[in-house]
DNA sequence: TACTGTTTGTGAAAACATTCACAGCGTGAG
DNA sequence: CTCACGCTGTGAATGTTTTCACAAACAGTA
C-alpha cells in the first residue's frame, strides 16, 4: 500500500503536524459514515487550503482519485503508515502536578499508539501510587523502567528550575523525544527532538493580536 | 522612549512568540544581575540565532549599543511597551475541568498583565465557588461579567464537543483572543484572533521527529 | 593620533512554505 | 461517440522567514 517516499527533501514540522490534524478530522468523517473526502472538503474544516491539503498529502503517497477524491479509511491507514512508528510507542511523563495529572487524566485509555505507560516524581507522596490509571514511579527507578518498558518519548512537566536536569537523565537513559511544558529553553545533544508549548507565550500571542485586530483593523494574520 | 515603528509591515507572529521568550529570558538575567547583554548571548540561551535576535528586536524599536549590547532593564521596558496592552488585561477561563483547574493554578498571582480575573463552568458542583483563588461563574453570567470587568482575551479548556459554542458565545460578547486547548478548529468572525494548543498534535509531531532521529542520521530539524 | 577588535542594524540573499494554475484523467450527459 | 466538468498531483510563482555579510560606531590600546 501506500508507500511513504524515499529519499525524499525531510518533510516538514509543519506538514506533519498538519497531518497528525488531518487524520483527527478523518476520524471524525468516518465516524459521521463519509467514505470519500475531497481536499476542498478536508481543508475547509482544518482551515487551510485545498492546495495545502493535497502538498502536504504528497507526503504520505496515498494518492486519491479526481471523481471520488480521497478514500477516508484508506487515507486515515496511509497518514497511520506515515506518521505512526509499527506496535505503537509508550511516553514516559515526569513531573506528576497539576498540569501532569491532568495530561494523564486526558491520555489514559486514548490514543492506542500513544500511551503513557509510566509516570515519575521525586514527590513521596506520589511514588508508588497509581494516578489516573497509570503507576508513578521514583525518579531513582527511571533508567530501569524506561529501558524495561523501551521507553523513546517523555512528557516533561516539572517546574523550570528541574527541566533541564530531567532532559539530560532522559536523554542520557535513550530518550529520543520530548514535549516539555516547562518554560524553559532546554539543552539536549543532538539526536533528542524537543518540543515546547509554552502557555504563557501563547497567551500572550492572543493577546498582542487581540489588541491588534481591536484597535486597527481586522483578522488573523 | 523607545517609540514601536508605526507604518510597519506587521510584525509576524514567530516574532511576538519569541519576543516574549526574550523578555522571560531577560527577567531571569535581571535577577541575576546581568545589566547589559549581547545579541548572541540571547540567541544562547534562546536557542536562536543572534541575527535572528537583532532582526526580532527591530520590531519593537529600542536600539542597542555596538559597545555594551542591549541594557537589559529598557530591554525589558521596550518590550514591555511593545506587547503589553497599557494597565494590563484580564482573562477569563472557560471550563475548569482538570486543565482548566491546572491552568488556574498556575496563572494566579503569576504576570500581572496578564491575570484570569474571572473563571466558567457549565457544572453546578463547580458554580459560585472559588478554586484557586478565582470565582467560577455560571455560564449564564458570562455576558454581564465579561461586560462588567471589560474582558477581551479568554482560555477555552471545556470538551471539544462545546468548544465551538462556547467560542461562539465569548465573540458575540465582545472576546478579541481565544487560547484554545480543545481539539477542534474554532469558526470564529474575521476579528477573532485563535491560538490553539494541541497537545495531541504537539505529542504526534515529537513522535515523528524522534522516530527519525534514532532511524536515521540526527538532529532537530 | 591611528589601529584593532567587537557588536549593532539592516539590505540582500537564501531557505523555506504556501498558493497558483494547469495538464491529465475518468465520469456522466447528451 | 464526444464533450464538458471537476478533481488530483505537481511545476512554477509568489510570499514569508531566516541567515548572511558588511558599513558604521566606538572603547581600548599604544
Ligand atoms: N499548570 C499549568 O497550567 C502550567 C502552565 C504553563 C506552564 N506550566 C509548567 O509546567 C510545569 C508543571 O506545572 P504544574 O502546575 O504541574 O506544577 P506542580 O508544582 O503542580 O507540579 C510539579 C511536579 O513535579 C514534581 N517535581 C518537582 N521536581 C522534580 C524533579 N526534580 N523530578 C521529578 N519530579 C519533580 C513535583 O513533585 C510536582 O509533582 C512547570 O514547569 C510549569 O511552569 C504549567
Ligand atoms: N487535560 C489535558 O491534559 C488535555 C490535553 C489535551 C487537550 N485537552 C482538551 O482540553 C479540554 C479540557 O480537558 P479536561 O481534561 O480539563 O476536561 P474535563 O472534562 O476535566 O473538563 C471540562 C470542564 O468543562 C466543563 N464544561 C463542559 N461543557 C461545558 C460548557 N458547555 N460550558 C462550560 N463548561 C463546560 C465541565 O463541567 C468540566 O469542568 C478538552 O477539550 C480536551 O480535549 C485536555
Amino acid at each position: 500500500m501506500a508507500r511513504q517516499n524515499e529519499g525524499n527533501p525531510r518533510t516538514s514540522d509543519k506538514t506533519i503536524g498538519r497531518l497528525s490534524l488531518y487524520r483527527r478530522l478523518l476520524n471524525v468523517l468516518q465516524g459521521e459514515g463519509h467514505r470519500h473526502v475531497f481536499s476542498h472538503q478536508l481543508a475547509g474544516i482544518a482551515g487551510c487550503t485545498a492546495a495545502q491539503v493535497r502538498r502536504d498529502l504528497m507526503a504520505v503517497g496515498y494518492s486519491g482519485s479526481p471523481i471520488h477524491g480521497y478514500e477516508v479509511v484508506r487515507l486515515i491507514e496511509s497518514i497511520r503508515e506515515f506518521l505512526d512508528a509499527p506496535g505503537g510507542q509508550g511516553v514516559a511523563l515526569v513531573g506528576v502536578g497539576n498540569l501532569g495529572k491532568a495530561i494523564l487524566a486526558y491520555f489514559t485509555g486514548r490514543r492506542p499508539n500513544l500511551r503513557i505507560v509510566a509516570a515519575f516524581d521525586n514527590d513521596a507522596h506520589k511514588v508508588n501510587r497509581v494516578i489516573h490509571g497509570c503507576h508513578c514511579h521514583a525518579m531513582a527507578d527511571l533508567p530501569q523502567v524506561v529501558k524495561k518498558l523501551g521507553i523513546r518519548l517523555a512528557i516533561i512537566t516539572v517546574p523550570a528550575n528541574a527541566a533541564q536536569e530531567v532532559a539530560e537523565g532522559l536523554s542520557r537513559v535513550g530518550v529520543r523525544g520530548l514535549l516539555n511544558f516547562a518554560p524553559v529553553r532546554l539543552r539536549v545533544p543532538p539526536n533528542v527532538y524537543v518540543e515546547d508549548i509554552d502557555m504563557t507565550m501563547s497567551l500572550e500571542k492572543v493577546a498582542y493580536f487581540a489588541r491588534l485586530a481591536g484597535a486597527e483593523k481586522e483578522g488573523k494574520p
